[in-house]
DNA sequence: TAATTTGGTTTCTTTACGCAACTCTATTGA
DNA sequence: TCAATAGAGTTGCGTAAAGAAACCAAATTA
């Protein structure tokens, strides 16, 4: 592949691509939040080559998306936890879910059903919002220059 | 690579994943945000191989998320624009955004600073919310069986 | 004590990425 | 009017990464 890197980016979603950007890394992070913690247990689920799930799980490792944890008296058993880094994928793995659902709705299957714990009610669409809350379209927003002059439209 | 595919998956991550899930897609959506719309400005904005490009382009196209339009009189200029499905990954984009502008900073520069173009006013941290736009972290939440019968936690 | 589980590593093949060069049609410019 | 340039790709090649399968070693379990 000799892929290209952004580590050094100076595109933001660049550098957050750089990290979790590939086919397999956000998969791994959403059965984490599932509550997916063992080696074996995300190789079964994903189906995922032993060697690419070893190497995806120590980058998500280094970049404390994951937290490597030895349970089991002598080492040799381990858990891959979410870090807080890590959970704050959570709003990006749920407006992929339902963009996927909205646009890609899987033919024989009711799209997963997310509920508040508190209340049992449905959770609302992701949607950019302006600070009072009412939801901003990409047409809706423009770019504030650090040194203000201009105003650039997204 | 050998990408494994997810076309079929009953995950619809997964599914989005298989359309926008590579290193390029969103970065060229993203541009197709700011306004990009030629196949050499796309090209020399992302530095992407000419090849890489083209196939990313067609594809983002086959899916629907990007649409040809061919300007230019006899043919042989075209514009990518983003259809309606393209748009609606606004909320992803800034979603990865802001991730990376909080947990990988850039070193000597501020983040980009998205606006509200009414109020002038900043927009929000994107976040999944309750239908009554509480905040909702991973851990308030759960997944509703179609066929209602246990909670399981997500 | 043998079999199994866990968490990998190694080897090998296939596939895709990245670069550079090339093509072909329009458009611009002298 | 003829050459040069720009736009939008395509082709070919070397390299790096993905996938499959086999192998391995420590720790559990039977």
């Amino acid at each position: 592949m000799a892929r290209k890197r952004f580590d050094d980016s100076n595109c933001s979603v660049a550098r957050a691509l750089n990290e979790v950007g590939d086919w397999w890394s956000l998969l791994v992070v959403l059965h984490a939040m599932y509550g997916t913690r063992r080696f074996v247990d995300f190789q079964k689920e994903l189906g995922i080559a032993r060697n690419i799930l070893c190497d995806r799980l120590s980058r998500l490792v280094d970049n404390e998306v994951l937290r490597k944890v030895d349970v089991g008296e002598h080492g040799s058993r381990f858990e891959y936890r979410l870090t807080e880094k890590g959970r704050d994928l959570f709003p990006i793995v749920v407006a992929l879910r339902q963009w996927g659902d909205k646009w890609n709705p899987a033919p024989e299957q009711a799209p997963l059903d997310l509920r508040d714990r508190d209340t049992g009610r449905p959770i609302r669409q992701i949607e950019v919002q302006s600070v009072d809350g009412q939801p901003l379209s990409v047409r809706d927003v423009f770019v504030e220059e650090s040194v203000p002059k201009t105003k650039k439209a997204v």
